[in-house]
RNA sequence: GCGGAUGUGGCGUAAUUGGUAGCCGCGCAAGACUUAGGAUCUUGUGCCUCAGGGCGUGGGGGUUCGAGUCCCUUCAUCCGCACCA
């Protein structure tokens, strides 16, 4: 994953992934491979807008400089980028491409039946709308859209005058960057229809192969759930409340209802008696954050409205409350409550005494709780036998059933009376496509005064960012853009005005695509050459932090598979497999009162670490590295004291790839010796001999071989480098290899170590770079064994080894074990009662 | 609460996937070389020990000739999600 190029430069944490696919690619274009291995820039973002806004500096000459930086530490650590390749989202010649996108799903719309989007040139006007003229097929249209602009609900920080991301909104509700308490508010925004696609989302994780736990994130975050929605009619009036269930089969245990205070039915059913504190309950619901509305510490609170509903299959008059516990967003914004069966329900229904009816004897060996539940003092939510579950005259009895027959017997009865329907809700929402700044992709889109809205013509992208002498956001939530009003205003030729649209995309717009840009970075006619997309798609190996897990990486398989739909890329999904490399941790140190303390003025004495100046003792801990604890590690250091392949050496001998683990300093002190003892002992010609190669080191050598490429092929980097540790101890105690097999070696650390090998390979006689040169190859005759070092154990406890022929046939282990004159003490004079051996592993004698 | 993962020496970790627990590295100890060592090299290093052995992979139980690995149970830590009906 292409980072976020910020002015503080890199950690090394960054490297990490990077080191891994650097060696991978490495090692494949040893192979034979040919590796699109390139590095980019997701430079969009705040970061430089609010520099901008202190300093004046404009965001690109911010992001320039910070990319530059990047690309310098990038390249000093010897990572073999195609540069050539090199993309930056900010620029024009990229986010054109991000703007030609974003029409594409303007212009596109999902086909439920082929369950595939497609151009709104194929949108079938229903008759009666297109009676209805221009104006109604335009609304239609726009309802169909992939990307719509329309009035959602967005944080709002009233101290910074911007518009928050939902991930930028702490837990207490205050904005992380100034602290202060965010506040929700309706803005003008556009949407993207990411829900139409939640089903081929959720698909295509069966395809892919990735971390399971990714995989499972992204299932709860699409949220499938299969349900009913049933119609309750309002006691009085013929209005219907429509409810969304998963549990249908407990409708008879249905004792009450709940709407969402936004419901648009709350006002017309809440009787003249109930208006004030309804009124009352819905104004401190508008108050209360959405972190407020569901912390489960907080009681449930709610009112009666004043009205009843009927009991579709009882028959029984219900109350209708209001309540924040239900959410308007899911489902219908409306619940039937089943205190008996639903723990959210219970608790309110006791909170405000409300009726309590048990609909399912429960299957429990605990009796005490079993009859608890069938008084209704307790909740039961599993499985059980179904009691008061029948109404002879609707037809309906579901009694004795148990859970899963129940569902689908009153999901059936239901469909035939026509008072529901089977359904399936999906938790993911509409995504939130506009950000009011500066520093993002302009929309290709202008607003005439008289509402209509016009994409720009592909031909006359990109549309450029005007250049503004302020960047500070309006007041009323417009974006920084407003403040350009000969960038804003637009007169059409026939004299018709408008205004270009003045929110810009979010920074995933841009990290989204890249890619496929990759495939063709500097293509000015297209978004790149499908040949060449057909070539290089899927993404063979995608790896990046576990923090992208739903957002980045749900977002991109949105995006592709609308591509794909459409016809410009090849493939469903675009990454075959991702890796999440684990995240870094660092030492910091923090004294009695908490101040933190640099890493450079920490002095260790006996396990305790102290203040080199002021004495005191520190406590050490293990965090994330950040700016406020002060144990960020830059890789500038490590490089300037122990070079970039100790940098690499080390972030890979850390541990596994995808563990989180903490950086300490020892270790690179580790790797960096053994780099020193490689080049020491290479490099010195008294070590090398041009005879034949001592059978030993043969061996030696190419288990070597083949243990670094099963564990890159694995991406099991910190057991291939102890290989080659292992390796190099055996050498420097033979004391003398062969210059072929120094070569060899050599080739096996290039990939890890690409620096130190080159230089290896030069004195060694070598011509030109091993960039290049074949991978070794094993040869499987060095490393056959004739013979075993047996362990023998009694009862399963090593006594001693015994070297056998891997050919000793099984019956004579008896007779050559019992001849041993260890195995008397062992034996105490009785037979074995059972010999196990296992051939070229194991003999355990059982007494 | 739900979901995912992880618990192995003083520390980072390894273990042929049911077969010798602790490879490799750090740290530590002793020694060599040295004016010196935060350089280099050698040796040792899980714990206990009456020196024969015993005990050891978070705890308890089980399966097996044999368990870090499989099963049951329990505890702890980390990460996600969280009133989604």
């Amino acid at each position: 994953m292409f980072p976020y190029p910020s002015g503080a430069g890199l950690h090394v944490g960054h490297p990490e992934g990077y080191t891994a696919t650097d060696i991978i690619g490495r090692y494949k274009r040893m192979k034979g491979y040919n590796v699109l291995h390139p590095m980019g820039w997701d430079a969009f973002g705040l970061p430089a807008e609010q520099y901008a806004i202190q300093t004046g500096t404009h965001p690109s000459v911010t992001t320039r400089n910070n990319c530059d930086t990047f690309r310098r530490q990038i390249k000093e650590i010897g990572l073999s980028y195609d540069w050539d390749r090199e993309i930056n989202t900010t620029d024009p010649g990229y986010f054109r491409w991000t703007q030609w996108i974003f029409i594409r799903l303007y212009n596109t719309w999902f086909d439920e039946n082929l369950r595939k989007g497609r151009p709104v040139e194929e949108l079938d006007i229903p008759p009666d709308i297109e009676a209805q003229g221009n104006a109604a097929v335009r609304e239609y249209t726009n309802s169909k859209r992939l990307a719509y602009y329309d009035h959602a609900s967005v944080w709002w920080c009233p101290s910074c005058s911007i518009v928050c991301a939902n991930e930028e909104v702490l837990t207490d509700g205050s904005h992380e960057k100034c602290g202060n308490q965010v506040m929700k508010r309706q803005l003008k925004q556009w949407l993207l229809r990411i829900p139409h696609y939640a089903e081929r989302l959720l698909e295509g994780l069966e395809t892919v192969d990735w971390p399971e736990g990714i995989r499972e994130m992204q299932r709860n975050w699409i949220g499938r759930s299969d349900g009913a929605e049933v119609d309750f009619s309002v006691s009085g009036s013929n209005l219907k409340i429509r409810v969304f269930t998963t549990r249908p089969d407990t409708l008879f245990g249905a004792t009450y209802m709940v709407l969402a205070p936004e419901h648009h039915l709350v006002e017309k059913i809440t009787t003249r008696e109930c208006r004030k504190q309804v009124g009352d309950y819905i104004k401190a619901t508008m108050l209360k954050s959405d972190l407020d509305r569901t912390d489960l510490a907080k009681e449930k609170t709610g009112v009666f409205t004043g009205s009843y509903a009927i009991n579709p299959v009882s028959g029984s008059k219900i109350p209708v409350w209001i309540a924040d516990y239900v959410l308007t967003g899911y489902g219908t914004g409306a619940i039937m409550a089943v205190p008996a069966h639903d723990t959210r329900d219970f608790e309110f229904a006791k909170k405000f005494s409300l009726e309590i009816k048990c609909i399912m004897d429960p299957d429990t060996d605990n009796s005490t709780l079993r009859e608890a539940v069938l008084r209704g003092d307790e909740c039961w939510t599993e499985d059980g036998k179904y009691i008061n579950s029948a109404n002879p005259a609707k037809g309906i009895d579901i009694n004795s059933l148990n859970l899963q027959t129940g569902i689908s017997t009153i999901t059936q009865w239901l469909e035939k009376e026509r008072l529901g329907e089977h359904k399936t809700n999906y938790k993911l929402r509409d995504w939130l496509f506009s950000r009011q700044r500066y520093w993002g992709e302009p929309f290709p889109v202008i607003h005439w005064d008289d509402g209509e809205i016009e994409i720009i013509d592909e031909n006359n992208l990109p549309l450029l960012l005007p250049e503004l002498e302020k960047y500070q956001p309006g007041e009323t939530g417009e974006s920084p853009l407003a403040n350009a009003p000969d960038w804003v205003n637009v007169t059409s030729r026939d004299g018709r005005r408008g205004r270009r649209e003045t929110n810009t995309m979010p920074q995933w717009a841009g990290s989204c695509w890249y890619y496929l840009r990759f495939i063709d970075p500097k293509n000015n006619e297209r978004i790149f050459d499908p040949e060449k997309e057909k070539y290089w798609m899927p993404v063979d190996l995608y790896v990046g932090g576990a923090e992208h897990a739903v957002l980045h990486l749900l977002y991109s398989r949105f995006w592709h598979k609308v591509l794909f739909d459409l016809g410009v890329v090849s493939t469903d999904e675009p990454f075959s497999r991702l890796f999440n490399q684990g995240m870094i941790l660092a030492f910091a140190y923090e004294t009695a009162t908490g101040a933190k303390v640099t890493a450079d003025q920490v002095t260790e004495k006996d396990g305790k670490y102290y203040h080199s100046e002021t004495g005191s003792e520190l406590r050490q801990i293990v965090a994330k590295m950040s700016k406020s604890l002060k144990n960020v590690v830059n890789p500038d250091d490590v490089i300037n004291r122990y070079g970039a392949d100790s940098l690499r050496l080390y972030e890979m001998f850390m541990g596994p790839l995808e563990a989180t683990k903490p950086w300490d300093e020892k270790g690179v002190k580790g790797v960096f010796n053994f780099l020193s003892r490689t080049f020491r002992f290479v490099s010195n010609p008294a070590n090398l001999h041009e005879g034949g190669e001592d059978p030993e080191v043969l061996k030696a050598l190419h288990q070597t071989i083949r243990k670094v490429e099963t564990d890159i092929d694995n991406m099991r980097f910190n057991t291939a480098i102890s290989a080659m540790m292992i390796f190099l101890n055996i050498i420097t105690r033979k004391e003398k290899i062969t210059r072929e097999t120094a070569s060899l070696f050599t080739l096996v650390l290039a990939p890890f170590a690409p620096h130190l090998a080159e230089e290896l390979w030069q004195i060694l006689g070598n011509a030109g770079t091993l960039a290049y040169e074949p991978w070794p190859s094993v040869n499987e005759t060095y490393l056959i064994e004739d013979t075993y070092e047996y362990p023998v154990s009694f009862n399963g406890r090593l006594r001693f080894h015994l070297p056998l022929p891997l050919d000793t046939p099984e019956e004579e282990i008896g007779k050559i074990i019992s001849a041993d004159p260890r195995s008397g003490k062992w034996l105490g004079g009785n037979p074995p009662r059972k010999i196990v051996f296992v051939k070229g592993r194991i003999i355990n004698i059982v007494v």
